[in-house]
DNA sequence: CGCATTTGACCCGCGC
DNA sequence: GCGCGGGTCAAATGCG
């Protein structure tokens, strides 16, 4: 690839909101499904696909033209929660592609960065005028179809380049810290191959290729079932009174304030345990047609 | 033994 | 049509 130098190639046409929004969006689902009913918001024209492929794909744009996107958008929460969250992912080169995100994750030590979800390795090759290999991975849950690609930045031997496909960011974002953040500890601690045994309900939970922080989710239920009391919480009922994983998870993760304090705490992603339960539920916003996992069961 | 990873072969799209 | 490069497949291999 030409990751080679200029960096300063970000196409201002519009991508940059997308990915803005898409880091915001509160209303997508997990995964993009792959009969495309649901999809990542598309770049409408042709001619600006064509116009992004020509740009460095690793190339980000700067903190001031996201300031300004932000400003921009009128119908978003304008929380400086937000705007940090949105700084702390384009400093990492966060970039779109149709529909693939391409962002750089410091990696730690020997392993990879773990965003949280369960990955298959299929693939490796060499790429050219790269020194460093891509692998090709996919979600291990056989019911979506994403995928990603990990390569190592030829410039920092440190970094990580991952692009995602058919994942939404705004899911896996909490998991990497900021790149000029204290060093990344969450690999050190956990390492991306867990112990089966030792967290058996986690591994069952990743199984369905849900990501850590899901897990975290079903032993915050109570909490959030008890203490927070779900006051203007618009979990569906059954949520409160079966604590069902699979409709707690999205409230949690889509609650803003709470990705915000994952985001905080996140340079150590590895004590995801002690990650705070959410506090604020009154800025969520759940579709009615809202269906968190549609092809589940 | 089961599962994940490795790795060469194969496929496909694109440019010449 | 051909070659090249990127993406995927699947048999072989490794590992717990």
């Amino acid at each position: 690839m030409e990751e080679g130098g200029e960096k300063d190639d970000w196409v201002d046409d519009g991508s940059q909101e997308e990915l803005v929004r898409e880091l915001l969006d509160e209303e997508s689902l997990f995964f993009v499904l792959s009969q495309g009913t649901i999809q990542p918001k598309a770049i409408t024209s042709e001619e600006e696909v064509s116009k992004q492929r020509l740009s460095n794909v690793y190339s980000g744009p700067r903190i001031e033209d996201i300031e300004n996107a932000l400003s921009s958008v009128s119908n978003w929460k304008d929380q400086p929660q937000q705007t940090t969250r949105i700084k702390s992912m384009l400093e990492r080169n966060l970039s779109k592609i149709e529909s693939k995100y391409t962002l750089k994750v410091r990696s730690c030590g020997n392993g990879m960065a773990d965003d949280g979800y369960k990955w298959r390795k299929y693939g490796q090759k060499s790429i050219k005028n790269s020194p460093n290999p891509r692998s090709y991975y996919k979600c291990t849950n056989p019911r979506y179809n994403a995928k990603k690609q990990v390569e190592k930045s030829r410039d920092e031997a440190d970094t990580l380049i991952i692009t995602y496909e058919g994942l939404h960011l705004h899911f896996v974002d909490p998991y990497f810290p900021p790149l000029n953040d204290q060093p990344f500890q969450h690999d050190n601690n956990a390492p991306t191959k867990k112990p089966k045994k030792a967290i058996s309900e986690s591994d069952e939970s990743r199984a369905f290729g849900l990501p850590q922080t899901m897990q975290i989710q079903e032993a915050t239920t109570n909490n959030i079932n008890s203490a927070v009391s779900l006051e203007g919480c618009p979990c569906p009922q059954e949520v409160a009174s079966e604590g069902l994983l699979e409709d707690v998870v999205p409230w949690i993760i889509r609650n803003p304030f709470h990705n915000n304090i994952i985001s905080s705490n996140s340079t150590s992603c590895s004590s995801s345990q002690t990650r705070s339960p959410p506090v604020s539920p009154s800025s969520l916003s759940w579709s009615p047609n809202y269906n968190p996992w549609p092809v589940f069961i």
